[in-house]
DNA sequence: CTGAAAAAGTGGGAAAAAGTAGAAAAAAGT
DNA sequence: ACTTTTTTCTACTTTTTCCCACTTTTTCAG
């Protein structure tokens, strides 16, 4: 099961190429290791899954009912921010011109593992996004993960 | 299960390297000796895990889902500060950059055992965020373990 | 207590891997 | 057929990892 974790510096070259750093590689899964899924995150960034993790996502997408006007709407705007992919031969993704304008990608980018999945992200829209106050993050680690 | 004690003042050298005191790293689960994963504090400081440990309390933050706004937040904050990592042929454990300056660790730190985990400062704020006064800490001994 | 041996801690150089950039080749579209 | 885009290949720089050697501290026997 892949795993991701961390935090990296990463730079997008003059055609939009991401190489992904040595242990997000090193996390992808041996099985289909370069079959991945581009999609529009909900924040404004990019997120990178490995086909078997989408997979488990997609699913509950797809079995919302086509004839119910509101699933359908919802599936239009999920849909048409995924897109599949594979790593060149230098271990890099290409990284379609609308998705980079989606999510403001210049020069450097910042990519994030979140256990199943990858962020790539704008670095000031990333830092905006964090939580800043050290005691904010603090009581909110209570609240998900104090164990009584 | 692993068990450390006891506070240690250690030296970084000029690559960001940490040599683990000897008692710490005899504590270690003999299994996975040199699996570890170092984490961000919710204070400044870094924490170390053996990758047992690590796994009890990741497991609770994989298992929020990502189709929930705050948990994604959380999750952000959570693993952009978790890297894996493994002691290097001298018993080493190499700090990436981003982490140091995170902690604000320079050549001097103190490394503290934390029974399940370790934790790493800069000695100035260690000192800072120890309780000094010491009717407080008598007071809290109470509080947290007094049995009537 | 003292010296020798062992273990722990420290530092640096060389090799390997990762990251970066650019040019050449192939494919697609006009 | 030619231009434009995409892909592949190659070369170079930087970072990381691995290995070896030296210094200091601890341990143990005499």
């Amino acid at each position: 099961m892949a795993f991701f974790t961390g935090e990296y510096d990463c730079k997008l070259d003059a055609k939009g190429r991401l190489a992904l750093p040595a242990k997000v590689k090193g996390a992808l899964p041996e099985v289909s290791a370069n079959e991945l899924v581009l999609r529009r995150g909900f924040e404004p960034c990019l997120v990178l899954y490995p086909m078997l993790e989408y997979k488990k996502i997609i699913n509950r997408v797809r079995s919302l009912s086509e004839f119910n006007e509101d699933y359908r709407r919802f599936q239009r705007s999920f849909f048409r921010g995924n897109i599949e992919m594979e790593l060149d031969g230098s271990g890099r993704i290409n990284i379609p011109k609308r998705m980079m304008d989606f999510a403001n990608l210049e020069k450097e980018v910042v990519v994030v593992g979140l256990g199943n999945r990858v962020e790539i992200w704008n670095p000031e829209m990333y830092e905006e996004n964090l939580i800043n106050d050290v005691s904010e993050y603090s009581k909110l680690a209570e609240k998900y993960l104090a164990e009584d």
